[in-house]
DNA sequence: GCATATTTGTCCGTATGTATA
DNA sequence: CTATACATACGGACAAATATG
């Protein structure tokens, strides 16, 4: 059996192993996406904002193809929007985005907890979430806990055991970040919402799947209630 | 009322109509992604094809660069893999893939169902896709029957009102479709199931939901099922 | 195992069309 | 309306990785 840490054939192997951790994510383009996507959900590059090919070329150190090639990513992650002959700009999600964002996160959400089975399921990443979201309230770190609360409702998601929900799940997140930054103080949302993620818990751990669900599917429709009236103020139509 | 026909302001208006049917549809990048979409789709590219850039751009007439952003989006869709410095393959669909597009159809199909409002819902894309089926399968049109089962099972999807699912699960239709290319003949799948889709509607036009999320839930059970057992016998692993 | 040919990854220059000040 | 800036698309170039004989 092949011991986990190989002997190292020269030492030239810790220099590769660092050449891995930044090459082997991809090919170049797929860095610059990633750099782009990091600063949209950051906020440094705010919905609506327009990405100049010219400017972002010039700041990366990258040519316009290679560019082009990282915006066709996020274009197809629904982060940015192309508009043919004008540029790509930060997408700026509409009403009716926010209400689909809440539909996926209710039928996907409820899914996993109705299909819980509690001898296979491992609930380690919830309790370890609600475990930080603590912490950080004693903290008063609003952010942390929003943070925490995210964490908390994907690995809701990821009890239904599938890479492909995940990563719409990841999507319809990062998308409700796009929502989040118009919103501008995005993260006092989360807070009042602690004490349900634990009961949402408890029932869930203690099998009571239906009292979950049906738990889950409230929280799910107070909070798109309330993004969803803050938002109207906020957006056009 | 305008006439489907507009009076010509002057002659070069034909002209700019017929060059809008061609470039209104986005960047030539977006219109290679379509081409290429329908052939691996059409089984033209077979899972496992290699895409090469030199003899795509020469038979499509465009350069890398264009064809390169095209691969891009087609890689977002999953339909065709990118390993670095070896180039672009159609995918091919692991049993694993296999058994999350059918979790993904439960989910979205089954909350479909589960969600339905009669007052409002409109049932008709669901009668029509019966409908053909029936026409199809007197015919003896068995690929025409399987494109009609499809039709409606998105019909159900779509019953959900959200673009975001409709177009998560049509990604996921055209992933099943490479699995049907790698099985060989794929149509013949649906035929036995056609007498199935006929009690799922009508128990969800006559309001009985939820008979019909459990006869659905077990459709999808015995079409997976069935689908896994073939798929297991032609896939490695 | 090696030398060669092919292909990919990336950049640059440029011509053309489109939008905006 | 003109001028400027920008996006679109092409073709060429070269290094690096891969496939082939």
């Amino acid at each position: 059996m092949a011991s986990p840490v190989r002997p190292a054939e020269n030492k030239t192997s810790a220099v590769l192993a660092a050449r891995r951790s930044l090459l082997d994510r991809g090919s170049r383009s797929t860095q610059i996406a990633d750099i782009i996507r990091l600063c949209i959900l950051d906020g440094e590059f705010l919905p609506g904002a327009r990405l100049s090919e010219p400017d972002i070329c010039s700041a990366l150190g990258v040519s316009r193809n290679t560019l082009r090639e990282a915006f066709k990513s996020l274009v197809e992650e629904r982060l940015v929007v192309h508009e043919l002959n004008r540029g790509v700009f930060v997408r700026v999600p509409t009403l009716e985005d926010v209400a689909e964002l809440y539909s996926c996160r209710r039928i996907v959400e409820c899914a996993a907890i109705r299909g819980v089975d509690l001898a296979t399921a491992n609930l380690g990443a919830l309790q370890r979430a609600l475990d930080d979201a603590d912490a950080l309230a004693a903290q008063e770190d609003w952010t942390g806990v929003g943070n925490a609360d995210i964490d908390f409702h994907k690995a809701i998601s990821a009890l239904n055991d599938s890479r492909r929900l995940d990563r719409l799940m990841n999507d319809v997140w990062n998308e409700l970040r796009l929502v989040f930054h118009v919103m501008g103080d995005p993260h006092t949302f989360h807070q009042p919402y602690l004490s349900r993620n634990h009961a949402i818990y408890d029932a869930v751990s203690t099998g009571a799947v239906v009292v979950a669900e049906r738990m889950l599917g409230e929280y799910l429709a107070d909070a798109k209630e309330q993004i969803f009236a803050a938002y109207a103020l906020l957006v056009p139509r």
